[in-house]
DNA sequence: GCCCGTATTGAAACACGTTTCACTGGGGAA
DNA sequence: TTCCCCAGTGAAACGTGTTTCAATACGGGC
């Protein structure tokens, strides 16, 4: 990302953090960042359009994060609660953002779909890895691990927007995605081993 | 609901029928509904809360639905699957309509937090129900049936906004909620049985 | 019939995302 | 150096969600 560009993130991710979604006053984080108005909109269609980039920011920090500490566990499902609970606090360290983050991507602009899904490979490469305890994913991954690794992101998000909706907090979040974690690898088991032998 | 607000909520499913989200406007939503703008903002607090309201009616017409042809299969994991193919048509078949109030859903409004919750209530018991292959919920729930039912109705929103997003299409939704209810019910059961006999 | 409190109305105003446009300044091509 | 192109600028305008307010209509109690 250009210099300009990642200036006028930058100011949107401090925004964000003091005061949420409707804190980012798009005319604010153009004069915050030094730049016009007509400026940000020449490098960002929306206001989703710059936090989505915000978010994709936040997701490269989570991967580095998780380069140097990768998630630890004996078997497939604890490795993958580690790593959501890595991300999760990681994400809801700054609730404001966090909320504008997922306020922006739940938004679902069809414009954006492009860079949605590729935000989703870069989480189902981090889950993948973690289900197979390793530090990247080098083998290319089996159709049963990819449905996996869908399944438990679909639900991270799920809770990670009711937690923005204040239906629950952080500790729902991560409790109950560890409770998913362990039914759905459970589950994935169950099936392959009914499908060696049925 | 009272006939003024019904009329309302009527008039922002027609706007959102034919336009989606962007085209129920509150003035014509109020000017069709033939109310003024302030009476629309007594009944309802937000655009959000307006169409909060109408998935509620979509919500109870579903219910209708499977209350007339419950949900049918050998076990657990067919009867869920075909509750949320109902489900997953039934939205869709009105597509902007459904990208509306999955728009207005996902905002997460925390002041309408308990309305979402109530909302996702009546979801859990649907879901139940067709776990249990039972018309109604008779018996309370034991704690793996709304775990179960939780992840499963948080695949399904997930699903849904990534195909309001345009990430996918309606036979993704379906194909692989079907897939998910199958992983984590063979996980629920694995579960059960390693805790009866450990 | 009269009075009062409350709901409703109509219209205006405000905030903010987004668009538009005429103007400027700087860097590369000739 | 001169010219041209175009990203950047500043300011204004627009659309729509939301708020406000004075004026009005209505319905129930006296």
């Amino acid at each position: 990302m250009e210099e300009r560009a990642r200036r006028i993130v930058e100011t949107a991710v401090e925004l964000a953090e003091e005061g949420g979604f409707e804190a980012v006053r798009l005319r604010d984080v153009a004069s915050h960042a030094g730049v016009a108005l007509g400026t940000l909109y020449r490098r960002f269609r929306s206001k989703e359009d710059l936090l989505i980039a915000a978010f994709e920011l936040e997701t490269a920090d989570l991967e580095r994060r998780v380069a140097q500490r990768p998630p630890r566990g004996d078997d497939a499902s604890e490795r993958v609660r580690a790593f959501f609970g890595m991300a999760t606090r990681g994400l809801i360290r700054r609730p404001n953002l966090a909320r504008a983050l997922l306020k922006a991507h739940a938004a679902g602009d069809p414009q954006l779909a492009k860079r949605t899904a590729a935000f989703h490979e870069r989480l189902h490469d981090m889950v993948i890895a973690a289900l197979r305890g390793a530090r990247r994913v080098e083998a290319v991954p089996s159709e049963a691990e990819r449905l996996l690794a869908r399944a438990l992101t679909r639900v991270w998000f799920s809770l990670l927007l009711g937690w923005a909706g204040g239906l629950h907090g952080q500790s729902t979040v991560i409790d109950e995605m560890g409770d998913c974690a362990e039914l759905l690898v459970l589950g994935a088991l169950s099936k392959d081993r009914s499908q060696r032998a049925p």
